[in-house]
DNA sequence: ACTAGATTTGAACGATCGTTCAAGCTAAAA
DNA sequence: TTTTAGCTTGAACGATCGTTCAAATCTAGT
């Protein structure tokens, strides 16, 4: 006994992580993975147990970075409100070249998968969920500072913002100019139901 | 030559095309479109060259049953604006338990696809602003009637409905409520930027 | 240094993938 | 009725799929 797994753990996801988030999960195939990670099947299957393990861990992975990105904004950002739309830009618009899929990985998944995984749905779903209660959590800070009225839901613009990504980063796939999004990133807070 | 092929192709790309929208392209068989379509791997060859050649045919279809509907939205629509709506209260709502799937097939494709398969991957694109054009006419018309003002920009407009689609069609597949989504409707038509 | 137990390796499994094609069938032309 | 050209059939192809496992390797504890 004693002898610790060599490979670290973290990285792998990562780089799983982004095949999958690239490729999705049918055309992502457990070989294009066994490249991209440097593992042996045996070493993949001894630590994530199947495709789908694998799969399951990616989605965890990047929705915490999604709400790790999301806390930085705020952090960077001098209220809630641009916390959010820095938040966005740089998801909708400066990531675009360089992330694996101009797509949410959480929106991409819970459109391929059926019935068929349903765990894997599932669990994008929640992480959806999640996301979506991150930003009703600065939409309230938002509302408390005087940013947002108090007289609105915070619960709806939440969703009006999750719709409001998925919609743009979706749209971001058909047009390579940058200036409407940017656009109607702007326009989101700037009106209704803001 | 004299003799004519027996199955008929417009009932057999529908079939195709329903399968190919519920379970995306990669998730969906050769073998499985040979149960659907009932014909045997030498004739679809024969008929549609390949598993691609078939999906861009089913792709073509999906993209004409959509503007025929936004035709007969119209039709019995009292205004272009009304027709809009009951259009997507037909995608969004109505038909997301019949349909095979809650996502727009163009949607899903530009999401699942890469450019390992850039023609199709450019024909959903293409069909997508296909789509949006047929917006835009309907915005002119309502423009021309003063049911929307002509100060505005018919293109913004489409494209926003593109993204409100878009955005609403994936959140609906993460709510089972039908309430927050019809109300998002309306509310599209009666705020900025209308 | 040796042992023991965990990890890693990579060949191999049966299943299924997209696709092909020779043979059989069918129906219009002769 | 025979011919003939096009359509249909289904077995079969090589490739690749997700997964397994016995053997080799490694390292912490003695």
């Amino acid at each position: 006994m004693r002898k610790n797994a060599k490979f670290d753990r973290e990285q792998v996801i990562d780089k799983a992580t982004n095949l999958y988030w690239e490729k999705g999960f049918h055309a992502t195939s457990m070989r294009n993975l066994q490249d991209v990670i440097d593992m042996r099947p045996g070493s993949i299957y001894a630590a994530f147990g199947s495709k789908e393990g694998l799969f399951k861990e990616a989605l965890t992975r990047y929705t915490q970075a999604g709400i790790a990105q999301l806390v930085l904004s705020r952090a960077s950002a001098n209220s809630p409100i641009a916390a959010l739309t820095a938040f966005m830009k740089l998801m909708i618009i400066e990531n675009r070249g360089s992330a694996p899929s101009a797509m949410c990985m959480l929106a991409k998944t819970v459109a391929e998968l059926t019935d068929e995984h349903l765990e894997l749905l599932e669990t994008a779903k929640q992480s959806l969920k999640t996301m979506e209660h991150e930003f009703e959590k600065l939409i309230i800070e938002a509302q408390s500072i005087g940013e947002v009225s108090k007289d609105k839901d915070a619960k709806q613009l939440a969703r009006h913002i999750q719709v409001q990504i998925s919609g743009l980063r979706t749209y971001s796939r058909t047009c390579d100019d940058d200036a409407p999004l940017s656009e109607m990133i702007d326009d989101i807070f700037a009106h209704y139901p803001f």
